[in-house]
DNA sequence: AGGATACGTTACTCGCGGTAACACCAGTCT
DNA sequence: AGACTGGTGTTACCGCGAGTAACGTATCCT
């Protein structure tokens, strides 16, 4: 009975097969931005839609496939950055800049990372659902550096919200910082890490009001 | 020569009517969502699609002016909350507080007003354009509250450089952990603002470590 | 009256996501 | 050998949504 080993055989071909067609779409996505069609993407690949949908099920799910290996590879970036042995601040200036080089280096990218992808389920009932619109990678992010941050800082009581709450918080500043400063490029990324840094370490809080009106 | 006048008076009716056509959008899109048809809104204002496209020229078109009615009304509670005579922490609390309750009660108006709007240029030359993933909105409440910082905080040398990277920064944070909030109501709106306003104010920078590993 | 300028319609094109139906070519089972 | 299975691949189609062309009609100015 050889059915064990030659199922074994086709699996590994499929998966190959699997990892070529990712590799083409990438090349596509990298070009063409997220709107790029599934017409395309055969194309590059050589062949035709069908079968992109024989092993994607979907555009979301071919998008999801391609996302999760960019963001796995970021993360790891990141990991490496945030468990470096120094201070802490050294650390959390690793970890912005490592974020914000890896959207300077590679921006297409970055783009299709942050594409909402449309998942948006019709929900039938009234009253569509809400929220979610937060690219997957960013909750993920989120929810990793909220871990992190839970294990290893000391926030008496009530620390596993907080950490939480913090994680989503600096990844949202991190990404919304980096967008704009992406777009328009007014400063340094050394001197955005500095600034941002700042920010996280209370220097709102100590600045002194200037004259006229309210301060923030 | 009645020219002025008749002009005059077509002009506000056409002004009345669009305002009537932005009316009926706002009902279709809180209800089925950011991906309304053309079609779904035309029935809904009793017309057919060509009458939309006249006003609007193009669907991207009707939703940045339904948008900016929305974000004109955020725009202005934000800035009566930043504007209180209070404390500086009162006043972020405050403003903090204010965005929160907006994407809270009206949860739908919030999911259309951070929806891409894919106005993506597919921009003819080799590498599209980067940037520019986030909501307008954002990028308007990052570059008001950037403008406000700058105003009134003394940040010494580069002030105006750092009031907009943390104007940016501080935003994203909302946005980010606001956006996880409603999603999974892990906590109360109040203790959401005072996490958040603590993480300005420095806790990450004082808090000790947890033993086992560097802390983050 | 005559003509411009809005408002409104029907009926279309075009491109995209997704699918049905069919063909082919390995190896496997009897 | 010959039937069966499961993979790869195709062409041709459906449905739908954005956007447009062409045409008809009321209104108001000259």
């Amino acid at each position: 009975m050889e059915t064990t080993r030659g199922a074994e055989r086709q699996r590994t071909a499929a998966e190959r097969r699997r990892r070529e067609l990712l590799e083409a779409a990438d090349r596509v996505v990298l070009r063409d931005g997220p709107q790029a069609s599934m017409n395309a993407i055969a194309a590059e690949a050589g062949i035709t839609k069908p079968i992109l949908y024989r092993h994607f099920g979907d555009k979301g799910g071919l998008y999801r496939a391609l996302a999760k290996r960019h963001t796995d590879a970021l993360l790891s970036a990141l990991r490496a950055a945030l468990d470096a042995p120094s201070e802490r601040r050294e650390r959390v200036e690793a970890t912005l800049d490592t974020y914000l080089a890896a959207i300077e280096a590679r921006p297409q990218v970055y783009r299709f990372l942050m594409h909402p992808s449309d998942d948006a389920a019709p929900s039938p009932e009234q009253g569509f659902d809400v929220g979610r619109h937060s690219a997957p990678l960013l909750r993920r992010l989120g929810e990793e550096l909220g871990k992190v941050i839970s294990e290893r800082v000391d926030l008496g009581p009530d620390s596993e919200q907080m950490a939480r709450i913090w994680g989503h918080g600096i990844v949202g500043m991190m990404h919304a910082a980096g967008d704009w400063w992406l777009g328009d490029r007014p400063c340094s990324r050394e001197q955005l890490v500095r600034s941002l840094a700042d920010l996280l370490w209370g220097r709102l809080a100590e600045a002194g009001d200037l004259p006229g009106g309210p301060g923030f």
